[in-house]
DNA sequence: AACAAAAACGTGTGCGCACACGAAAACATA
DNA sequence: TATGTTTTCGTGTGCGCACACGTTTTTGTT
């Protein structure tokens, strides 16, 4: 068994001796000490260690540990077995000590202001920055108008900036396609939140699963209607965010009925609008209507026609947790939301970049946000997560 | 201004001047340079330039910060001036590394075998185990049989035991009041999960906010239940934990109707039986009956009398997600749980404490857990988590 | 065989802090 | 004044690792 034992553990055993002498008049051998005094053996090994028993210096150890090359195969083999062995793991508290490596994040994402979702995107990743800030994490912002032009300008100037890590969000399909492909060549960690872009390039991503919240979306109508069944979907089209995103949910949303024939009598009838705004609802639209499906965060504008008309008793559904749609929620017109968990995806976004950076972890490709329903009685205890 | 400037950060402003050499030319200030080649300037301040500063040695800085004693008051107020000036914070991974302090903590739990909420909880705690491992995070098990016998004779051992942290639950009311009127001179950071004693000892509390829980389940109910009206309440009392979080959750259901007064034509009525056991019911207690709360994790025994005996319609609510309430949220018998999120409970305890031993952090006293809202469709990624 | 070039390897230094130890200064007592 | 005691302070070492630099060994070429 290998012995290695560092001053400050030798002083805890000489602390510990006084109060458990009994095990000291024993014979007792290694492990059992180790256990007694709470010692750990995992961890202990270190990369001088690990170059005395490979008979060979730390330099090739560290060389090896970072594949940086200049090594033998045979010292290779014979490293690596000693590392498997004796389960080596870098201490992280060295290792980044003597790296003293920052890890610089690109935060590329539209603007905030007037964008309520994009905001909590952006508190998450400011709550991330303040806890993470302490290992070496510093956020770059780089936020362009929620336009293709903005977008685009900034792209060259992320591309121009050095650092060890991407947040990005592929919320223009097209241009982010072009972006990814100049992007590719950096070759750091990229964290893609809220949308995903597949197969383009290695990256990690952290967002909801559209097609199954609207899926969850039907659910939800089943249990609000009651005998009445007439459902209208009320899609509000300018949003350029909209396409995929979108659709997936209105998917899931009638994939929800098709797959449970024993909801009978069920209707549905969609209406479109191109603004968001109210004044492009009619009356006659909601003949007969007994609740409403909004495939996004504007669910809030259906709330205020029907407050507007004193029209009572439909059920609504919506997406996001915007302040108008909570204040719809409260007085009891939207029924339920979707929560996608903006603060909790730009928080983790930046977890998972400071985890694989710094930490050197390996983390699960697609991280699916949980599907959150949001009524009026937990809606406040939602936020303060 | 202050300038200081590691071996490392030179390197990278040389690195840098190659590109950004029209920079250079330009006479410009320290804090434009800095701000050009991304240096930050918080966290450069080092103990040894504070002792430079106020003219004393590391040694003393380092007394001052520790509160170590042994130091004039007058160098005591000038450090400290400084270090509030330069706004000082210690580098983690130095000071980490050079105490090389390890984090114990001690896990007071019941044992989790047959006990699905209480595995729930340790798979969180196992999982943050993992992550903070490498932070020097050691956990030490003290899991008690469910029984006041069981946990007393724990109490001694964990007593015993020197460790860093705590982390437990009060469940057995009296004893625990006994148990930490002892902790309390260890005088260490605790941590409670899943229920809370006051005014005891100071510590930390995670967990739900029962009230609140019940007062959703009422709100949950009415949109469950069509036109008849009948709520029924299943008590199933033998549970030991049951005391004050199942009284508060029945409080806060009763709560959510008494202010919902709008919400007519409800009558409540009320069943308790003492084992949970389906044989303990008859059908003549459902005679009627629209919909069923159950306040605790037993609404699988209701679920399964009503699948038994072939009633359907009747809605029911109850909490946490056991595999057999899963069964029946599955089968369509269930419609909502509440989950309490054990795992996240288990896992933010230890978070809790590894925020505060390891990285002297300021922490919220009180941490609520979101409540979770279950249906078939969203179950899967809730359990994710 | 002589030499250059490339590959393989070892040594040393410092990251910023915690803490032990001993030295110096201040104070107290005879 | 001499000596002991307490308070205050400075120096030095090492935590484990990353990385630069220089040295040795191997390979290739004439």
């Amino acid at each position: 068994m290998l012995i290695s034992c560092t001053h400050t553990c030798i002083a805890n055993i000489y602390k510990n001796l006084n109060k458990k002498s009994d095990y000291w008049n024993k014979k007792i051998n290694f492990t059992t000490l180790f256990k007694v005094f709470n010692l750990n053996l995992r961890n202990i090994i270190t990369i001088k260690k690990i170059a005395e028993l490979a008979n060979v210096s730390p330099g090739t150890v560290d060389r090896i540990i970072h594949k940086r090359g200049q090594v033998s195969q045979e010292n290779i083999d014979k490293v690596n077995a000693i590392i498997e062995k004796y389960g080596f793991k870098r201490n992280i508290f060295a290792s980044n000590l003597a790296s003293n490596k920052k890890c610089k994040i690109a935060v590329f994402l539209p603007k905030s202001e007037k964008l309520e979702y994009w905001e909590s995107q952006l508190n998450g990743i400011e709550k991330a920055a303040e806890d993470f800030g302490k290992f070496g994490v510093e956020l770059h912002y780089f936020l362009y108008d929620f336009n293709t032009v903005s977008f685009q300008k900034m792209c060259t100037k992320v591309l121009d900036f050095e650092c060890e890590g991407l947040l990005f969000s592929p919320i223009f399909h097209e241009e982010s396609l072009l972006f990814l492909d100049e992007y590719k060549k950096k070759d750091i960690p990229v964290v893609m939140i809220d949308s995903d872009i597949k197969d383009k390039i290695p990256h990690y991503y952290i967002g909801q699963d559209a097609f199954q919240s609207g899926y969850l979306a039907g659910r939800l109508i089943s249990f609000a209607v009651k005998n009445d069944r007439n459902v209208l979907i009320v899609k509000v089209a300018k949003e350029i965010e909209s396409t995929s995103v979108y659709l997936q949910r209105i998917k899931g949303f009638y994939a929800f009925f098709e797959e449970h024939p024993e909801l009978t009598n069920f209707t549905f009838s969609e209406i479109t609008i191109k603004d968001p705004d109210v004044n492009q609802l009619t009356l006659e639209m909601f003949q007969d209507i007994s609740s409403i499906f909004v495939p996004n965060s504007r669910a809030y504008i259906v709330a205020q026609f029907l407050e507007q008309h004193h029209i009572k008793g439909i059920r609504i559904i919506g997406y996001d947790l915007l302040k108008e749609n909570i204040t719809y929620l409260n007085s009891g017109i939207i029924d339920f939301l979707i929560n996608q968990k903006p603060e909790e995806q730009g928080y983790m976004g930046v977890n998972y970049l400071y985890k694989k950076i710094i930490l050197h972890e390996n983390l699960e490709e697609t991280h699916f946000m949980q599907l959150d329903i949001i009524v009026k009685e937990n809606y406040t205890l939602a936020l303060k997560k």
